[in-house]
RNA sequence: GCCGCCGUAGCUCAGUGGUAGAGCACACCCUUGGUAAGGGUGAGGUCAUGGGUUCAAGUCCCAUCGGCGGCUCCA
């Protein structure tokens, strides 16, 4: 006989068994309405799952009492049945489309179809589905699930030739599953169904509020040479309220977006007359650029870092030594060639094809604009002979790198086919490494504080052991592996192993941000390797007189400049800190009457460096405010006759609707000054203001 | 690269086969105004590009280029 032990601890027994539902109507009326699902010790289940045991039980309604809003577990089971309705309202409205597969998300859900040829499913449908989606949610028909041994159940799927679910079920058994579950929509054997493993909503008018989001396609098993799907995306709520609120915050979040601020703020440009991918910063963009790199400069000069400059393009045979050319050649640009290369193979008649091929194999003479470089750097280390006690030898340069990243992956500044990597190589002695991860790390570690980017993830990434992709000895992986683990180990924060996504010469310790729409980008990289320097054969004269081996540490703070200026647009929402925005400074005289005045402030701030711009425009106060506020500068200084006669000006700054008082302008200046020195540390606010309320 | 959607003035967008539109920005004029848009006038378009259908195409069809959302990939 179940003993029911709930959250509070308090146990509830009953004499048969009994399902959740009926734990909820035991504990009130209108929790027994509420109730959606369940989790029976720890797993998510139907409010209909019968309890024969001892179990813990939490009773899962839409809206959470406490919390206000669902929870995690509500949503799931709400989207996972509004997945079905939606895979229902397909079906109908579209004949013939085969079911896929479809979970629910964090972000809501979808359902991955297969149309039938001549029926694509366009946006134009969306309309129709919701609608057959209402109805079948007006009628509230229960979700129904029953249950077939493997045989039968395999036999019904193949009676049915449904290849994709013939495949979900043996996945499922090949998973340990010794029974298929159904879930209809309604009576079995008449309604709606679908194999599904559940758990459900008890029925269809649980669901409060949906919406039809987008339409994109996607491969089966994700595998590009399978089966392409299309993946329907949807997103449900308990309430329409909650789903109001939801595409609110999708309409905030598009105006964060680093292409729109780009273009509005003018912080970048592509233009597709230069090419797909191919970021063209322009002065406010080269502005932020350039302080990050001065910032990043300034600490790396402290940890003995050397500049260095090298060239766009290298042989393509200095490729093939790194092993980048053959191990990416199809997402490089495709080589330079030689042009008495060119023409020997011309004249020895060399057909298109044949030259094609020779190009694919990179058996030609000519160059690579360069994908990475540590070729170069590595040249530069081994152009001289090199005394173990040079090393560490750390040589750093923003390089620029090129990729052919496909044409659907491109995307503003985030991702693209040319970009500046921070770029570093440390040589160093393997009892140096330890150290130097460390240097690396809290190099990445500052970068991150400074800005504020506390929103981030680390990931080590390590080989794949059934991957045949990486290069070296596996002792010198594991070495290199454990020198990573222990050094993203001190970082603090949460560390995730990943086996396979390391790099093919050794692995890395990864710092993953989220962009405003929830998608993931690796910014900053430090990676350990033996491999490289093998390739190379570099060397250096240890204290015994003999050659050893160094070992590389590639490193990147930002990772490409291009991705992490895109990522901090929108982390800052396009309002950067004093000491990186484009404006710093902008002055507002009240009318023409004051433009010397206001000539003569912009002069003793640009006297200071500091960024500063006057509207002399033809405009009230309130227009020029307006408009120095939408484009973000943090100060905006008023100056009128009344300032003019007290040699003051008026200030107002970014974020707060007023008027803040006056401050002579060489006690403005300095305190702007000590704002961007400090990188904000001190501000404005903070020293002469402290009163106002942001 | 793949699937779907999209491409009209510098920007944001309206325009369902019959003379190309609005707001903002821009130029000029009036206004000289004290804290989030004063008023007027004007200029600005090969409707992405190339083909096709039609008496007639921004609008329908095809291709190409580019953008968006995903999938896959990312040294």
């Amino acid at each position: 006989m179940p003993r029911i032990t709930l959250p509070d601890n308090s146990v509830r027994e009953f004499d048969k068994p009994v399902t959740a539902a009926e734990v909820a109507a035991d504990i009130g009326a209108g929790l027994a309405k509420a109730v959606i699902g369940a989790k029976i010790d720890g797993e998510l289940c139907d409010s209909a799952t019968l309890i024969t045991n001892d179990v813990e039980i939490e009773l899962i309604t839409a809206i959470d009492r406490k919390a206000g809003e669902s929870t995690e577990d509500a949503l799931f089971l709400l989207r996972h049945s509004c997945a079905h309705v939606m895979a229902e309202a397909i079906c109908k409205i579209i004949p013939g489309v085969e079911l896929v597969y479809g979970p629910p998300l964090e972000t809501g859900f979808y359902y991955d179809i297969a149309v039938p040829e001549g029926r694509p499913l366009s946006t134009d449908d969306f309309e129709a589905i919701e609608a057959e989606m209402a109805k079948i949610i007006k009628e509230d028909r229960p979700f129904k699930r029953y249950e077939l041994a493997v045989e039968e159940g395999m036999n019904k799927l193949k009676s049915e030739g449904s290849k994709y679910k013939i495949d979900n079920a043996e996945r499922a058994i090949e998973a340990g599953s010794d029974e298929l579950s159904w879930y209809a929509t309604g009576e079995p054997g008449e309604a709606w169904e679908d194999l599904c493993k559940g758990p459900h909503v008890p029925s269809t008018g649980r669901i409060g509020a949906f919406k039809i989001m987008s339409l994109a396609s996607s491969y089966w098993h994700g595998d590009a040479d399978s089966d392409r799907l299309t993946r329907v995306y949807g997103i449900a709520f308990a309430d329409k309220k909650q789903l109001a609120k939801h595409l609110n915050h999708l309409e905030e979040a598009k105006k964060r977006d680093h292409r729109v601020l780009g273009k509005k703020l003018q912080l970048f440009h592509i233009d597709e007359a230069v090419g797909q991918g191919l970021v063209l910063w322009t002065p406010n963009g080269a502005v932020i650029r350039n302080e990050l790199q001065n910032f990043i400069g300034a600490e790396l000069r402290k940890q003995g870092y050397h500049d260095v400059y090298c060239p766009h393009i290298g042989k393509l045979e200095l490729y093939k030594t790194s092993g980048h050319f053959p191990y990416y050649s199809e997402s490089q640009f495709v080589p330079i060639m030689d042009r008495d290369f060119l023409k020997k193979a011309a004249d020895d008649g060399c057909s298109c094809s044949e030259l094609a091929n020779l190009m694919a194999s990179g058996d030609i003479e000519g160059y690579l604009l360069k994908p990475m470089n540590c070729p170069h750097h590595i040249k530069i280390y081994s152009s001289q002979p090199r005394s173990y006690r040079d090393l560490p030898v750390r040589l750093s340069e923003f390089g620029t790198v090129y990729r052919w990243e496909k044409s659907g992956e491109l995307s503003g500044m985030i991702r693209v086919r040319s970009f500046t990597v921070d770029d570093a190589h440390l040589f160093c002695r393997e009892d140096q490494i330890a150290e130097e991860l460390n240097g690396c790390l809290s190099l990445v570690k500052m970068v991150f504080q400074t800005l504020g980017l506390n929103d981030f993830r680390v990931r080590v990434g390590l080989r794949d052991p059934d991957s045949s992709k990486y290069v070296g000895k596996s002792e010198d992986w594991d070495k290199a592996e454990k020198a990573c683990r222990e050094a993203a180990k001190s970082l603090g924060t949460h560390v995730t192993e990943e086996p396979g996504e390391a790099a093919f010469y050794g692995p890395k310790i990864d710092f993953i941000v989220r962009d405003v729409i929830g998608r993931e980008w690796q910014l900053g990289t430090v990676q350990v390797d033996y491999n490289l320097p093998k390739r190379f054969e570099l060397s250096y004269t240890g204290s015994d007189n003999q050659q050893h081996r160094p070992v590389m540490i590639h490193r990147a703070p930002f990772g490409s400049m291009e991705r992490f200026v895109g990522v901090l647009i929108e982390h800052f929402a396009g309002a950067f800190p004093t000491w990186l925005a484009p404006e710093q400074v902008r002055v507002l005289p009240i009318s023409e009457k004051s433009a010397d005045y206001g000539n003569s402030v912009l002069k003793a701030l640009r006297d200071k460096d500091i960024r500063a711009t006057i509207d002399h425009s033809n405009e009230r106060i309130q227009a020029k405010i307006k408009v120095a506020s939408e484009m973000k500068v943090p100060y905006l200084l008023v100056v009128g006759p009344s300032d003019q006669q007290d040699q003051v000006v008026s200030i107002r700054a970014r974020g707060l609707r007023q008027n803040l008082g006056t401050l002579p302008v060489n006690t403005f200046v300095e305190g702007v000054c000590s704002e961007i020195s400090s990188r904000g540390k001190q501000t404005i606010i903070s020293e002469h203001f402290q009163a106002v309320e942001a």
